[in-house]
Parts: C-alpha cells; sequence; structure tokens
RNA sequence: CGCGGGGUGGAGCAGUCGGUAGCUCGUCGGGCUCAUAACCCGGAGGCCGCAGGUUCAAGUCCUGCCCCCGCAACCA
C-alpha cells in the first residue's frame, strides 16, 4: 500500500483579496504535494479559508452585506486565484462549511465536558460602544483604541482553555521532536517566550459579536476564531469528536506537514498541538514556518498601491513564471524579496534563455540535421559521461532538498541539467559534426542524449512548473515517467520524434516594455485606494464642567529628552513646570527626534496617576494631535512663548 | 544584562569535522553560430562587520564591541 502524505495551507482570513507573498504559500505547498505525490505517496492536500471573525463581520457591515456573502465573494476571489496558479488541492475547506461548523460545536462540547474548558470570566477593560474588552496595553491614551471612548474594568463570562495543563508534555514534545518546527530557530523562539515562562489560559469564546461558530450550549457565545480555524485540519478529512471518525480521517491524520507564514508559528507550535492534546490525538509530524516574500521597493500595501497580485503577475509572465520566481527566490530562513527588476532578470536568465533556449535549439538540430528523428547510435565519447552523471545524479539531489523542504535548492538542482545540457553543446559543437558525414551516428547520438537529459529535467520540473514540464516532453516528444526511471538514461525511445517546428516555451522579456504594463497594473490600483479617507473618531460623551476641571492642564518646557533603551516607540523627556521637574515617557520615537523637543514647550496632563513604562517612571502625559492611522503626529505648543507651568484651560 | 537569527567580491546566497573562499546574476574580454542578441570559456572584483585570543593553520573555535532582522515588552 502506498504511502500516505497529508499536507495543508494554512487557511487565509477572508477578509481581502491576497497579493502574491500570501499566494506563495499556496504555490510552496503545492509544489510539495505534487513532489510527494510524483515519489509515489498517496497525498491529500488541503487548502481552504478562514470566514469567521469580528473583522469580516464589520466588513460586511460597511458594505450592507451578510457576513457570509462578504466571505462568500472573497472567497470565490481566493479560489480563483488558488486555481489560477495550479493549486492541487484536494479539499477547499471554508469554516462556514456544514461538517466543519458541526464538527466545531462537537469538539468545544466535548473539551468542555472534559473539563478542559471551563467557564469563568474575562476581566479587563471594557468598551460599552464597542462591546470590546481590551487589555491595558492596547488602549490609547487611556480610551478605546477603536473608538476613543471611556473604557471601564468589567467583567464578562467566557469560556476558558486550561493550556497550562498540557504545557509540560509540549515542551517535552517539542524537544524530543526535532522536526516538528521548522526552521529550528523558531523552536527557540517559541520556548523561551511563551512555553517556559508558563502558558496563560487561553479564551476561547466571545460574546461580543456574532459571527462566528455558536457554542451549542451556550448560544450567545461564539467559538474563538483560532480555535475554529486550527481544527480545519481534521474537521476537513472527517474527525468526528467522540464517536467514529471517518476513513480518511483514520488514514491521514497526524498530518505530515502544516504549510504555514512564520507569523502564526506561535498558534501552530503551541495552541495547536495543545488542542489536540486535550482532543488525544497525535501531533502533526512537521509545522513547517515559511518565510515572507516582501516586496523589494518597500512594504506591499494597498494605500501606496504598490501590490503584486499573482493574477496579474500571471498575466504578464505566465503561471510557471511566477511560480517559477516565488519558489526559487524565496530562502528558506530569511524573507525573500519581490521586485520587477529581479523578476525580469531571473527569468530572462534562467527560464527563457537557460531552458528556453535549450529546449529550443535541441529540437531545432534534431528536425535540421535528421528531420526530427532522435536516433540512439551508442556511438559515445568520454564527453558524454558528465552529461549523464548530472542528469541521473539530479533525482536524488532534488530529493534530498525536497526533504529539507528547501525548495529553491531542489529548482537549482533540476537547472544544473540544463546548465550542462548547454555546455554539452558547446563541448561536442553538432553544427561541426553535421559537416563531416562520417560523423551522422555520433551527431545522432549527441542530441539523443541531450533530448534525454532534457527529458529528465522536464519529469524533474512536473512538480513544480506543471505546465511548462507538460510543454517540454511535447517539444521532446517524450512521454512523462515515472521518478524511479530517472536513474536510468538511455529510456527515451530511440527512433521517436520531436515537434516539428520548436515552441518558444518563454519569451525573452523586454525590461522596458515590462515596467510599462507594470507601471500601468500599479496606476490602475492606485486610483480606487486613494478615496479612502480614515474617518475621523465620533465625538465623544458629553461631560460637564466639572469634569472637565479635574483635568490638570499645564504648560511644560522641554529641559532634556532621550530615546528609552529597548523600546521601539518611547522618548524619555523631563520636563520643567517651572517650580518643578518631571519625567514623562511618550510615545513619539517615530516622529520626533530627542534633539528636535528640547527647549520646546508643550501641554502637559499635569495629575495623570503615573505608570512605568519600559523600566521607567512616567508622571504626566504630554498633548499631541494626530490621524487616526497615526501617520502623523505633532505636539500641541502655546502660539505665544509663555513661561512654563502656567494652567492651560 | 529579555530570547533568537544574521553581517562573505556590485546584488542575492553557499561554506558540513578549523587546512588553497565558492555558486547564481551583473560587469569586462574572448570563443562559437545550432538557438530566444541566446550558448560556451576566461578576467576583474572579497581587510569573509570591528577588535582581541586559541592554533602550525580561523569565514569556520573563544571573548568583547558595532550594525541589521525576527519574537517578546512598550504609545498614559
Amino acid at each position: 500500500m502506498r504511502q500516505k502524505y497529508y499536507i495543508t495551507t494554512a487557511i487565509p482570513y477572508a477578509s481581502g483579496k491576497p497579493h502574491i507573498g500570501n499566494t506563495y504559500e499556496a504555490i510552496l505547498a503545492d509544489s510539495i504535494a505534487r513532489w510527494k505525490r510524483y515519489e509515489g505517496y498517496d497525498v491529500y492536500f488541503q487548502t481552504g479559508t478562514d470566514e469567521h471573525g469580528q473583522k469580516i463581520e464589520t466588513k460586511a457591515k460597511n458594505a450592507g452585506v451578510t457576513p457570509k456573502e462578504y466571505a462568500d465573494g472573497v472567497v470565490g476571489e481566493i479560489r480563483r486565484l488558488w486555481d489560477l496558479v495550479g493549486t492541487s488541492y484536494d479539499r477547499f475547506i471554508r469554516t462556514t462549511d456544514d461538517d466543519h461548523v458541526q464538527a466545531v460545536q462537537k469538539i468545544f462540547k466535548y473539551l468542555y465536558d472534559k473539563g478542559d474548558i471551563y467557564k469563568g470570566a474575562y476581566e479587563g477593560l471594557y468598551c460599552v460602544e464597542c462591546e470590546s474588552f481590551f487589555t491595558p496595553s492596547q488602549l490609547v491614551n487611556g480610551k478605546c483604541p477603536d473608538c476613543g471612548r471611556d473604557v471601564q474594568p468589567a467583567r464578562e463570562e467566557a469560556y476558558f482553555f486550561k493550556m497550562s495543563k498540557y504545557a509540560d508534555r509540549l515542551i517535552d514534545y517539542i524537544n524530543t521532536h526535532p522536526d516538528f518546527i521548522k526552521p529550528v530557530s523558531r523552536k527557540n523562539e517559541m520556548m523561551n517566550n511563551f512555553l517556559l515562562p508558563g502558558l496563560r489560559d487561553l479564551c476561547v469564546s466571545r460574546t461580543s459579536f456574532s459571527w462566528g461558530i455558536p457554542v451549542d450550549f451556550d448560544p450567545k457565545h461564539v467559538v474563538y476564531v483560532w480555535l475554529d480555524a486550527l481544527v480545519n485540519y481534521i474537521t476537513g478529512i472527517g474527525y468526528n469528536c467522540g464517536g467514529e471518525s471517518s476513513e480518511l480521517f483514520k488514514k491521514l491524520w497526524p498530518a505530515d506537514l502544516h504549510v504555514i507564514g512564520k507569523d502564526i508559528i506561535r498558534f501552530h507550535t503551541i495552541y495547536w498541538p495543545i488542542f489536540l492534546m486535550a482532543l488525544d490525538l497525535p501531533l502533526p509530524k512537521t509545522v513547517f514556518g515559511h518565510p515572507w516574500l516582501l516586496q523589494g521597493d518597500g512594504k506591499m500595501s494597498k494605500s501606496k498601491g504598490n501590490v503584486m497580485y499573482a493574477d496579474d503577475l500571471a498575466d504578464l509572465f505566465g503561471v510557471d513564471a511566477v511560480r517559477y520566481y516565488v519558489l526559487h527566490d524565496m530562502p528558506f530562513d530569511n524573507d525573500g524579496t519581490i521586485t520587477w527588476d529581479t523578476l525580469i532578470e531571473r527569468l530572462n536568465a534562467d527560464l527563457a534563455n537557460t531552458l528556453g533556449n535549450l529546449v529550443n535549439r535541441t529540437v531545432a538540430m534534431s528536425n535540421k540535421y535528421f528531420g526530427g528523428t532522435v536516433r540512439d547510435t551508442g556511438v559515445a565519447e568520454p564527453v558524454d559521461a558528465e552529461l549523464k552523471a548530472v542528469a541521473v545524479g539530479a533525482r536524488d539531489c532534488v530529493k534530498k532538498a525536497m526533504d529539507e523542504l528547501v525548495i529553491s535548492d531542489a529548482l537549482e538542482e533540476i537547472f544544473n541539467i540544463f546548465r550542462r545540457c548547454n555546455k554539452y553543446i558547446d563541448e561536442t559543437a553538432p553544427w561541426v559534426l553535421a559537416k563531416d558525414p562520417e560523423k551522422a551516428d555520433r551527431l545522432a547520438e549527441v542530441l539523443y542524449n541531450l533530448i534525454e537529459s532534457i527529458s529528465i529535467g522536464a519529469n524533474l520540473l512536473r512538480a513544480f512548473l506543471p505546465a511548462t514540464a507538460e510543454r517540454i516532453l511535447k517539444e521532446i516528444g517524450a512521454e512523462p515517467r515515472n521518478i524511479e526511471s530517472l536513474e536510468h538514461f538511455g529510456l527515451y525511445p530511440s527512433e521517436n520524434k520531436v515537434a516539428e517546428k520548436p515552441e518558444i516555451l518563454f519569451a525573452r522579456l523586454d525590461p522596458k516594455v515590462v515596467m510599462e504594463q507594470a507601471e500601468a497594473l500599479m496606476a490602475k490600483q492606485k486610483k480606487p485606494a486613494e478615496p479612502e479617507q480614515p474617518a475621523l473618531p465620533p465625538i465623544k460623551d458629553e461631560i460637564t464642567y466639572d469634569e472637565f476641571g479635574k483635568l490638570d492642564l499645564r504648560l511644560a518646557k522641554v529641559v532634556a529628552c532621550e530615546e528609552v533603551k529597548r523600546s521601539k516607540k518611547l522618548l524619555k523627556l523631563t520636563v520643567s513646570l517651572g517650580n518643578e521637574e518631571r519625567t514623562v515617557v511618550s510615545g513619539i520615537k517615530n516622529w520626533y527626534k530627542p534633539e528636535d523637543l528640547v527647549g520646546k514647550t508643550v501641554v502637559l496632563v499635569a495629575n495623570l496617576k503615573p505608570v512605568t513604562l519600559c523600566g521607567v517612571e512616567s508622571h504626566g502625559m504630554i498633548l499631541a494631535a494626530s490621524d487616526p492611522e497615526d501617520k502623523e503626529l505633532a505636539f500641541l505648543s502655546p502660539v505665544k512663548d509663555l513661561p512654563a507651568g502656567w494652567v492651560v484651560r
């Protein structure tokens, strides 16, 4: 019986169209899935979408549609992109699928009955208007980060998961299973930041919004989106909690590989394994947190109008070119980059020159010298040995790279065959042989060796560039081969014919033309993004003059200012109030340099309760104005130069 | 002293157990003409972040420092 291989991607959140960096994950997982199939595994590949949660609820409300309708639209888009790039999934699960919803409810109930989920109270600062809880650190200037209103301490009933119960088992598991977290550098991150300091129980239900899977025995609660989303890996293949699971599940679980982005490693290597332990299920063998594909000239963002999408790229370059780029230029450990320049360069150098041109010239010569017939005449020369060695050895090299999930190396190994072929053509100079009728059999052998090498390369390419592999095989008149056969040189049937007229596999790209097309795309994107003015927060609830009078605002002169060590945003200011000096910490490093502030007069909330930030005690708060997204910010300062200490009212 | 990763020719990376510093792209020169101005060969270009140390020998081991990145903390 063939060995099973269960691979998944993370399920992207259906709140908007995914850019090329997100689509990369589908391509990456797809290549692994295809490769494993080629290796002979019985592969099951699952991907899908995560559709619940407040964000989608809100977006839907703004768009005037139901959350499901909203999600349907985005999911359609995601699925279209996944299909476009050739994702060969067996199931595309949606967290709104009936079977998933029911399975999640069962799981929740089971864990509750078992005592791993208990009903408790969520204590925090609550904003009535937004119906949301916040931790003190989430607040903006002590107010609700969403609407700016006051928050109040409150308790709300919620369900919690006993994370700590399983922490030791998980620590032990991670330590004894070196393949569990890849790359290993992430392992320490998880251990040191979360596991070893101790896990806090996780709140796994929400009552502040309703777009989610209801807890069936307590319907005002919906299941926390991460619990909902993570279990897709088991619900999608028929896990039945507390009952008889499907045959598929029994066959597939535990998963062999979860392909996810490095940003959600925590959920997949801590919460997910612990949920599984609670369900008495084995843990996945490997969680691969891949790096990100970043746009080289600054981060991709809609407002900049520089987002690259897989469909646009595929229109310009073709699907396989896009697949090639993201697979090849993505290192295993560090983030990769994509720019129009590197894209053009890579596609020209590798796909057009090395590969496309090789196939083209080889087919052309076969036609020119032998009317398209390829013959194995057996007239070997020592120079052939190295070519054959490279061609025949490639499979194991690719295999090794794939086992380590270093896809770029796998591609490199395949292209080494093509590079070697080009060199071989030069070494054997077929056009010289062609001039001597005596050498006809040698010439035939040379071309045979080339065709056979290309055939091996094309077969290896099938997992990565499926369409291209097929086109190459058609060009050279070869049939797909199984992986075992690739260690034998000479299986291309003698007397076969190549295509009559070589087809251009990848046309060379003219950087000038491509850049123009790119500019046009970017310009088109920019337009609709422009009018998206961030809404100003509504005016807060009315207060009395007395309440206002509680504030003590003073003019303060900055006498010294320095950065707070180890903090990203904080500056430590020393201000004079005329008769006293104080230390104030302010999160304004992004907008001000320390030296800019010294000597300035600002407005201080002088009677605010002191707090400690990053180890520095702050006595008061400096007033500043900013846009809702904090892109710009400026201090308030009196129009006229006034002495420090004066009261503002 | 929060934890971790990294600093290698113009760019992106490799370098396992310490022993002549390699690959892809670009660049310059040459060759070839079957091919998509493509292919092949060769050259130039590297205080291997900085400073010490161990060693016959260090990119590779040890110590200190600087810089970048990820995670955590932090916008009163």
